[in-house]
DNA sequence: AGACTTTTAAATGTCTGACAAATAATTTCT
DNA sequence: AGAAATTATTTGTCAGACATTTAAAAGTCT
């Protein structure tokens, strides 16, 4: 584990690299513990602050946790699904809203992907899933919602849809391009006519996943999208008409 | 943008989860300059250390940029694909290597993604990202290839067939299920015969990208996902076969 | 006046040294 | 033996200093 003095990136950038690349490579196990901190300064020949700005910028990455006291240190981490759902989250969201990624394809990608999952969710959904999804469904349908709580229960039927495939991996990458598309999608208004149209095809999708038919399920989250892509459409033509083109 | 001083959390944890929050409700907007670390100590009420320890935790999840000299600082930066895309290897290459996730579920997870691009590359790819599936596929046929060389190949067959896609979000969301992939492909052993077999699929897909038949293209890509497993599952026969079940 | 050079100021990057706080192991006392 | 106090180790935080980079300002020459 050594550093380039010939780099032009800085100490600690390097340092974190160095460190990273031993985790990747499996030279350091999950849970085994890194030199102390005054260790690691003497061995990349560093003062303290810049190997702890090393080490943040690792546990930024929840490469590694921290523990202080005697027998305390860094060790290597045991990435989550968990904290890489959390991360995953982050960097879509943020790309989504820097990148002026239009409505239209981030919809585009969150529906081809989960239906790359509801044949799956159809073969493998536990009674768990479906009563999710139903109970969301029924949230859903009460008056006087609020187009963000409308907006967060939609996130969750489509979650438990997903995670009816029974794949954690799966579940993690759709995750990412669910919830990141909610502040798009927030940015809608939903009237009371919208909402029965979506909930009725959530009601559809639901079904054909307890019938086991993928298929049926894909045709709806098909029409689904469309009906999506229609209101985005609609709202952001009546916002800025003087854009329109 | 304040602190709780009654939080457990360390103060460069809540400084940086501050800033981070002011970055993605918008508060803080591409390009913007932070104020500079003394400046940040003192709001902040704490040292420049912690300061920079905050700093560089945001700086590791590409968050802020940070230029040194007159004009310099710490500035919100734009995420890009390509930083966005780097971390989600990372993290999922990761995930899969620490969570002890079995080869198929893993794989059936690449490939039901895949699937969800197939049909969108079959309607818009370009004569280039034909080209490049050709190309990949050539090199593939190419004797005395190691076994990484192929694998290294093949991800990028399917890279041309998910950029065909023309989505630059699925495009990101892939990038991450199939290139985590490769390090548990590197461990498979294609033998002469299996190539020729994985070749004739990737002819087969590349043919039904090309005429515009994505419900081909998804029959094959299941195929090749079923030849794949095949494959692993004699591998981990063969390698630990005292561990069977 | 304009172009080039030098100086200056501001900012991050790094270092030294110190103390605070947490925590496990050790020692001491009962 | 068990509980309490002590100790040692390690991370967290602070203060102050110097090095390095860089853009802008000031100065100089033609």
């Amino acid at each position: 584990m050594k550093i380039d003095p010939k780099s032009t990136d800085d100490l600690s950038v390097q340092i974190a690299e160095a460190i990273k690349d031993a985790i990747m490579s499996g030279a350091l196990i999950v849970d085994e513990r890194l030199p102390s901190e005054a260790e690691l300064a003497d061995h990349f020949a560093v003062s303290r602050p810049t190997v702890r700005e090393a080490l943040k910028r690792l546990a930024a990455q929840a490469l590694i946790r921290t523990q202080r006291g005697a027998a305390g240190g860094a060790f290597v981490n045991r990435l989550s699904f968990e904290d890489a759902h959390a991360q995953q989250i982050t960097t879509s969201t943020l790309l989504l809203s820097m990148n002026a990624v239009s409505f239209d394809t981030a919809c585009e990608a969150r529906f081809a992907l989960e239906r790359a999952c509801a044949p799956l969710s159809a073969l493998r959904r536990t009674p768990d899933h479906l009563a999710a999804m139903r109970a969301e469904i029924l949230r859903q349908s009460q008056p006087g919602l609020t187009d963000e709580t409308f907006c967060a229960s939609d996130v969750a039927f489509h979650r438990a849809l997903v995670d009816g495939a029974d794949n954690p991996v799966l579940s993690y990458h759709l995750a990412g391009a669910v919830e990141a598309m909610q502040p798009l999608m927030n940015m809608i208004t939903f009237t009371a006519r919208d909402r029965a149209r979506i909930i009725a095809l959530h009601q559809g999708i639901a079904d054909a996943i307890e019938g086991g038919d993928g298929d049926a399920a894909n045709r709806i989250l098909t029409e689904l999208e469309d009906e999506t892509r229609k209101l985005a459409r609609d709202v952001f033509a009546a916002r800025m008409p003087a854009q329109a083109v």
